[in-house]
DNA sequence: ATAATTATGTGACATTTGTCAAATGGAATT
DNA sequence: AATTCCATTTGACAAATGTCACATAATTAT
C-alpha cells in the first residue's frame, strides 16, 4: 500500500482533474505510516503539512499547567489540519497517534499555491475549511449551551466509537470537565 | 451613499477583477440601511444572503430557555455570515442591529456559483471562511482554557470598544457566564 | 502468574458559579 | 422634575464542579 494507493485517492478526491495538475499534487503528497504514540506537530513549532488519515486515529491537545487538554480527535478518512497550521502560523498544538495509522501527507504551501491557479483545488480547500468551521461551530455550541452531562451524552450519541478509542481522561478534557466529574456523570446513568 | 459606494467597495475587495465578473457581483449585491433594533435572520428561517457591515453594529444570538445567548458581535468593516447560513442550512440564529447600520448584502447562492468559475471569487471565499474559522478557534480556546475572569479580561483587551457598544448582559452570555457573575468579576478589579 | 504501572472510580471538602430576590443606578418619557 | 422602565449591582443560598486523597480496576511489563 503506497504510491498506487495515493493515486487512487487523489482520483477519488478530484474526479475530473487534468493530468498535469494531478501530477503536481502527487509531487506534493506522500504516503506515511505512523506507529502508536508518534508525536506530530510539536508545541510552538511551525508545521508545513496537512493530512488525510487513511486508517488509525489521533488526538490533538494543548498543554495547560502541564496537563493535556484535548481539542479534537480524528479517525479513518478524516482530514487533519488546523487553521493556524494551515495559515503557516505556530501551532502550539501537539498531535499524537492513538493507534498505528496510515495517512497521506500534503505540503500545505504547495497545495495553496496550486489553488491560486486551479479552481478545483480552491473548491477543495473551501470544502475542507467549511467542514472544519462546521465542526468548530458545533463544538462551540456545546460548550456554550450544554451542561457537562448534555455534552457527554451528545458526544456518545454523535460518536459512540470514541468511547472505545479514547481514554476517559482525554474525553473529559475535550468536554471541558475534570475526569472525576466525567466519571461521576457516567456513574449516574 | 448608494450604488457608487458599492462599486468602490467591490473594487477594493477585488483589485484586478474583469468587468463582466464585477458586473455579476454588482447584480447580486446591494446597499442597505438598517435601523437599530431590526432583526435579520430569524430563528429557524433559511437565509440567502451574507453581508459586509459598513457602519453600525450587530449581535447574533440563539435562544436558550427563552433567554438570548450571544454568539458573536460585529462592527464596522466586518463580514456577517455563519457557516450554516452559508451552507444554505437553517440558522436558528437571530441577528439584531445594535445601532443604525449600513451594509452591503450579497446573494450567497449567486456568489458561490460565481466562485465555481472564478478563481478570484474562490480565493475571496477562502479568505472569509478562514477568518471565520480563526475567530471560532480563538473563541473555543477561551471557553476551554480560560476561567470566566480570564475570558472577560481577554475580551476587553482584544476589543475594549465592545464595552461601550454592548450591554453587560449580552457580554455575559457571550462569555458563557451569568450576568450576576460578570458583574462581580467587574467589581473585583 | 505476579508485580508494577496506569486508568478509573469514590469520598470529603473547597471553590466557583448559578439562581432568586431585592436594591441601586441611569436613561428615557411624560 | 418626577416617574417609569430597564440595566446593573448586591446579598443569601443552592447547585455544580474542581481538587486532593485514596481505593479499585485494568493494563502492561517482568
Amino acid at each position: 500500500m503506497n504510491k498506487p494507493k495515493v493515486h487512487e485517492i487523489i482520483d477519488s478526491l478530484f474526479p475530473n482533474l487534468d493530468k498535469p495538475t494531478k501530477g503536481t499534487i502527487l509531487q506534493n503528497a506522500d504516503y506515511l505510516k505512523c506507529a502508536k504514540g508518534t508525536k506530530f506537530i510539536s508545541e510552538g513549532r511551525k508545521h508545513h503539512y496537512f493530512y488525510l488519515l487513511l486508517s488509525g486515529g489521533v488526538k490533538s491537545y494543548y498543554l495547560k499547567d502541564s496537563k493535556e487538554v484535548c481539542l479534537w480527535f480524528a479517525f479513518e478518512n478524516e482530514f487533519i489540519a488546523t487553521i493556524k497550521t494551515f495559515e503557516g502560523e505556530h501551532s502550539n498544538e501537539t498531535i499524537v497517534f492513538l493507534e498505528d495509522s496510515s495517512l497521506i501527507r500534503f505540503k500545505t504551501e504547495s497545495i495553496k499555491e496550486l489553488a491560486l491557479t486551479h479552481l478545483s483545488i480552491s473548491q477543495w480547500i473551501i470544502k475542507l475549511i467549511t467542514e472544519h468551521a462546521v465542526f468548530l461551530e458545533e463544538r462551540l455550541f456545546g460548550l456554550q449551551f450544554l451542561s457537562s452531562k448534555e455534552r457527554y451524552h451528545a458526544l456518545i450519541k454523535v460518536a459512540p466509537e470514541i468511547l472505545q478509542k479514547v481514554s476517559l481522561t482525554d474525553i473529559a478534557s475535550f468536554l471541558g470537565v475534570s475526569r472525576e466529574t466525567l466519571s461521576r456523570i457516567r456513574a449516574q446513568i
